[in-house]
DNA sequence: GGGGCGTTCGCACTATCTGCGAAACGCCAT
DNA sequence: ATGGCGTTTCGCAGATAGTGCGAACGCCCC
C-alpha cells in the first residue's frame, strides 16, 4: 500500500492545484486553454474544469467573449495591488526618503524585511532623477547584486544566507556580478564591519548604488535606506552620498518605533 | 432534506477557502492572525492551520519573523506582475501612444477589455504631462465616469450594460459622476451616435478625457485610445484633441490584426 | 509556577472531490 | 442540411482528501 510517496508534504491538494493554475496560466503570455491545463497539470478533465469554474467566479481567471483560453481576470490585479498597499511606508518615513532625494538629487529606496525576502516599500525619485527602470515597489529581486540587499542579508547570519541563496539563487546580471558564495561571504563580512553596502554595476551596467540599515528600537537591522548614482559619479561623490543615506537610515531608525 | 442551501454553487470548496483567505489578509492593512482568520471565516482551526500552510508553502503568505500575523507573499507580487506582462502592448502600439502623446501634450491611454472587463494596457506620459494619479496599467475601475469606459461600455448592448453596472456599481467620484443609469444610457447612446465619448471632471475634479474607439479587422470595438487634460483646457482643444485621438485610434486599429 | 495564546498532532467520520464515461453543445467545412 | 471535431456539462459511485474535535505541546508574559 502507498507505494507512491505521498505528495509534496504539507498541502491542501485542490488549493495547490488552484494555485498551480494561476501560476500557469501567468505564465503563459496568452493564456491557455481548458485541455492544456488539463495536461500540464495530469488531471482529469472534469476537475479541471470544476477549478477553473471556481477561479472563474472569484474573478480570478477570465475569458475573452469568443475565446477558449483562460487569462488572469481582476482579482489577481486586486490582490498585487493589495500588497502595494501593505508596503508602503507612513508619512514621516517618506519625507525622510523625499528629504534624502532632494538633498542628493539622487532617487532614493527604503527597503524592508518581508518574511524570508526582501521588499522594496517606497521610492522617492523625480522626473530629473527616476528610478532605475527594473525596480518596483513590490518583492525585490537579485538581491545580491544591490546595495541594499548585501546591506541586508549581512544583517543575517551564515545559515540563513545560504537558505535564502538556495531559494533565490544569485544569478549573473552583468559582468561585475557576485555569483560566487565565498566572495559574497567575503562582501558580507565587510559590509558587516562598514555597516555600509555599496555596489558598482553589479545589478544594471553603469549604475551604483549606496545603502545604510534602518535598525529597530533593539538594535536589529528591519531594513535599508539607499540611493542610486550612476557609476561614474560614485567615487568623487561617496563620502557625501555615505553620510547622506546613513542620516536618512537613522532618521527613518527613529520614525519606525511600534 | 439538506435544510440548508446548498453552498454558494459552483465551486471547489477548498480552493475557495484558499482564495478567500487571500483576499482577507490582503484586505487587512497589517495581516491576520490565524485566529482571526478561522473566525471570520467559520473555520475550524485544524482546517485553517493547513490551509495557511499551504498558503504559506506556495509563497502567497508570509509571517515576519516573530510575529503571528499572516501577510501577502512574494506569489502574489508574482502573479501580478504577470498580469501586467499579459497586459502591455506590443512596440508599434506603445508608438502609437507615444505619438499621440507627443503631439497633444498629454498623457495616452489604451484601453482593452479583458473578459467582462475594461482593462489599461499601457500609458503614455512624461514628467510634464503625467498620467492621471489613480489610473494605473491592470484593470479599471469606475468605468462609468471615465472617457474610455463609457466609449467601451456603449459598445455592448443594454443587457451587457447593466450586468456590468450590477457587477462593478455605479459609484460616484465627483459631483458631476453620473450615476443615474438612465442618464447613463442616454450618453451611452450619444457616445454610440458619435463614436466618441467625453467626460469632464466626473471621475477626477479638474480633469477631463476624450476617447475614440479602436477596432478589430471585422470592426467590433475592442479598446479605445484616450487622453487626459485640464477640464478648463477642453472647451479651447475639444476639436484638436478629439481629432488625435480619432486618429491615434484607427492607426492602433490598424496594428492589432490578430 | 501558573495562565493565556499559538500551533501541532491523532483520530474517526463523511462530505467533498475525483475520474470515467457519455451526452449536449457549438462551430466549421463539406 | 449533415457530419465531424473540439469544448463543455452532466451523472454517478467510490473513496480519497478534507474536516472538526479534543488534547497535547511549546512559548511568552504575568
Amino acid at each position: 500500500m502507498s507505494a507512491v510517496e505521498r505528495r509534496s508534504g504539507a498541502g491542501i491538494q485542490s488549493a495547490e492545484r488552484a494555485l498551480r493554475i494561476l501560476e500557469l496560466v501567468g505564465a503563459a503570455p496568452t493564456g491557455l486553454t481548458a485541455a492544456e491545463i488539463a495536461e500540464r497539470l495530469g488531471l482529469g478533465q472534469s476537475t479541471t474544469y470544476r477549478l477553473l469554474a471556481t477561479l472563474q467566479h472569484e474573478d480570478y481567471l477570465t475569458r475573452q467573449p469568443g475565446e477558449h483560453r483562460y487569462i488572469l481576470g481582476r482579482s489577481v490585479d486586486e490582490l498585487g495591488r493589495a500588497l502595494q498597499v501593505q508596503l508602503v511606508a507612513t508619512d514621516p518615513v517618506r519625507a525622510v526618503l523625499r528629504a534624502l532625494h532632494d538633498a542628493v538629487h539622487a532617487p532614493a529606496y527604503l527597503t524592508v524585511f518581508r518574511g524570508d525576502d526582501i521588499a522594496v516599500a517606497h521610492i522617492a525619485d523625480s522626473p530629473e532623477h527616476p528610478r532605475i527602470g527594473q525596480l518596483h515597489v513590490g518583492f525585490a529581486e537579485a538581491s545580491h547584486t544591490t546595495a541594499f540587499g548585501k546591506l541586508m542579508l549581512a544583517s543575517r547570519d551564515d545559515a540563513a544566507v545560504a537558505r535564502f541563496l538556495e531559494r533565490r539563487g544569485a544569478a549573473r546580471l552583468t559582468a561585475s556580478s557576485v555569483t560566487d558564495v565565498a566572495t559574497l561571504r567575503e562582501q558580507l563580512d565587510d559590509v558587516r564591519a562598514q555597516q555600509l553596502a555599496v555596489e558598482v554595476e553589479e545589478y544594471l551596467p553603469k549604475l551604483a548604488c549606496i545603502a545604510a540599515p534602518v535598525r529597530s528600537p533593539a538594535g536589529r537591522v528591519v531594513g535599508a535606506v539607499s540611493v542610486s548614482v550612476s557609476a561614474k559619479d560614485l567615487p568623487s561623490r561617496a563620502w557625501e552620498l555615505e553620510r547622506a543615506v546613513r542620516r536618512g537610515a537613522w532618521q527613518v531608525s527613529a520614525r519606525v518605533a511600534g
